[in-house]
DNA sequence: AATGAATGAGAGTTCATTCAT
DNA sequence: AATGAATGAACTCTCATTCAT
């Protein structure tokens, strides 16, 4: 493995794009080390001289991944906003916009709530819980919370908000699922996410 | 397929869990009809000689899920009662207690949205789809739309409080990974749960 | 075996039939026993009950066949008849008719030759040379050898005239190859033949 | 299946005669990967490494054995000869020749014509018609016809001759089956064949 | 006499991984 | 550092044969 950190950028940047396609588009199990190959122009060998086996290729991307969606995504967002609703309105800018530079990452990370338990090293399971964890905390960090109407318990407040915006985006994904995302016109969407984020204003926020 | 439904109860079941359990834990293609039969303890043809092929095994025990699911949670849920939200906290029990008695139901469902599209047949997709149309419709029908504060979307409030729950939920879930479900105590979450569905009142529901 | 003949003639055929259509249809290996009882209508076990396994079955259709082709064919060819090449004529024709009438038994037998020696006991193989041993000494069998010329040894002279019926009757039925055997219109095919048939008068017969 | 036509050439013949002898032995079918590569002595892999299946190495073994038909056998025919049936004379002796040299391949060309058309594709059907036109080409191609009687169909006559001769190698080739082949005198044959072709000059060609 | 459920070996094929070059 | 030929276990599925009923 630091066989292959000490590879040039250029190389190291298209045995990456290939492999986090492959894994992406056919899950762990399905994705052919012998298509990775080909499509990254390598020999079949150099793959295990670089990973010592399928499974250390894929944690290398989950890493590599988390680390792309933490500095992308998760540091991007503006910590200076202390309104809860502003500052999820800006994140899930940031994260479209990081998910349209980054497409094969966050595609493969998508797809690695797929790669059941029993395959993966709980190792993983624990470093995605944590980037869970870290992405919850710089959302709640430095929020005023005066804003929450007095008679609510404003960190449930916070947890109910967060999961509507959730829902809401998940259910967005649904309906946009196929679509290839770079042709996307998010304009009609930004609409209706302003529209329930003035609901929320009104239900959770003091007058 | 009629060669399998006519067995006696006990050996359904058997193997039911087994298929269940398999392709819960690795989705269909990991799955494997080698250790179904090893974990039901029946012989390699038997699978075969009740199910043609790993295919109508897997969309047999899809419809079989469905009917699970649609009689032992939706066809529970109260339709009398039309305060939204205790409607769902109604639900929410509803599907504790479904899920205790029909965890690899529900395991197995679970894990279907990960199926990929392309390998299964439309009309399991339709069926879901279906099923998520009616569960929507038995959430909404009759509901009081007049407890929702005057100044708000009504039906957009109702998703988002839905959200909320829904949210909270797959928390609770992720939380409790791993432990025994049917050795939980769930006494503390049902206080938590009202705790959030009390905010939930008191922001969206006139005074 | 003896369980099989003592049954009443209707359900012999029932079964003879099926077994020999699909043996003709699929070759020795690729039929399956489990068609020929689905298309007896008798159940799994009892055809191996009647026959102890599936070489067995095919020994005793083969049995069956070269019987009938005798009787059906061979005996009908009228040995009063001592002209060889007339013979020959009346035994071709005696042969089509036969052929229409016990398809399935004629296409069985065509597809024995498929069946390699590898998988076939020797002693088939046996009784197939002998069957075609006797079909030559019934065709030479009272033969007037003063018909041929003089100066050309007689039996080798009929040898090869039979070898260039045979041989035309082979192209023939590549030629007819697919066509339904019932369906064709053999008019055509008789003058050719009755065209060859002079043409080896002329050739082999004294003037 | 470059693969396989890049490899040094003993191992490639190794390949070759495992698989015609099989595919010769047992049909398309019934014909054993496992037991080809077991022959070969390569692993079970390999064989798909070198064709993608097994319709495709059959496919390649087709091909390889025409090729090998018609330039040790049908390119050796000495067209020069205008004496019909002194060059199916020749041609007989250049047949055993190249059948003695090449015996996997011409037994597995020998089984093909059992192969039900329904599993081989039209192609090589194709393929093996042209073949034979090619061979019915070179056989009567600058014959001299005034040979032959005049009172006698030419073309007719050829073809009983043709036919003759082909039934005297047929009944030659069962006659010899089971002994090895490299091991056979065939000067008596040879006798026998000359004694068959004198009757068939007698009887065709003029005085 | 009759059934069909049950078995397990074997089919063709794929694939991560190793290793000689 | 680099290749790709080689391996063999595992995959889904078929089938002749057995056996409890």
């Amino acid at each position: 493995m630091e066989k292959f950190i000490n590879l040039d950028d250029t190389k190291k940047q298209t045995i990456l794009d290939a492999a986090l396609q492959e894994f992406a588009e056919h899950g762990y199990r399905q994705a052919s080390t012998n298509r990775i190959v080909k499509k990254a122009g390598i020999g079949k060998g150099m793959l295990f001289y670089y990973f010592k086996s399928k499974k250390e290729l894929y944690e290398y991307l989950f890493e590599y991944s988390l680390d792309i969606v933490v500095n992308a995504y998760f540091k991007q967002v503006n910590s200076a906003e202390t309104d809860f609703i502003e500052r999820l309105k800006q994140a899930a800018q940031v994260k479209m916009k990081a998910q349209l530079e980054n497409e094969q990452v966050f595609n493969f990370l998508g797809s690695f709530v797929l790669a059941k338990e029993a395959e993966m090293p709980p190792h993983l399971q624990k470093k995605y819980t944590e980037m869970n964890t870290l992405a919850a905390a710089l959302m709640y960090e430095g929020i005023d919370k005066s804003l929450i109407r007095k008679e609510l318990d404003a960190d449930k407040a916070f947890q109910l908000i967060r999961w509507s915006i959730e829902g809401y985006q998940n259910e967005l994904l649904q309906r946009l699922e196929g679509s290839k995302i770079s042709s996307i016109d998010f304009g009609p969407y930004w609409e209706e996410i302003y529209g329930y984020l003035d609901i929320l204003k009104k239900s959770f926020y003091r007058e």
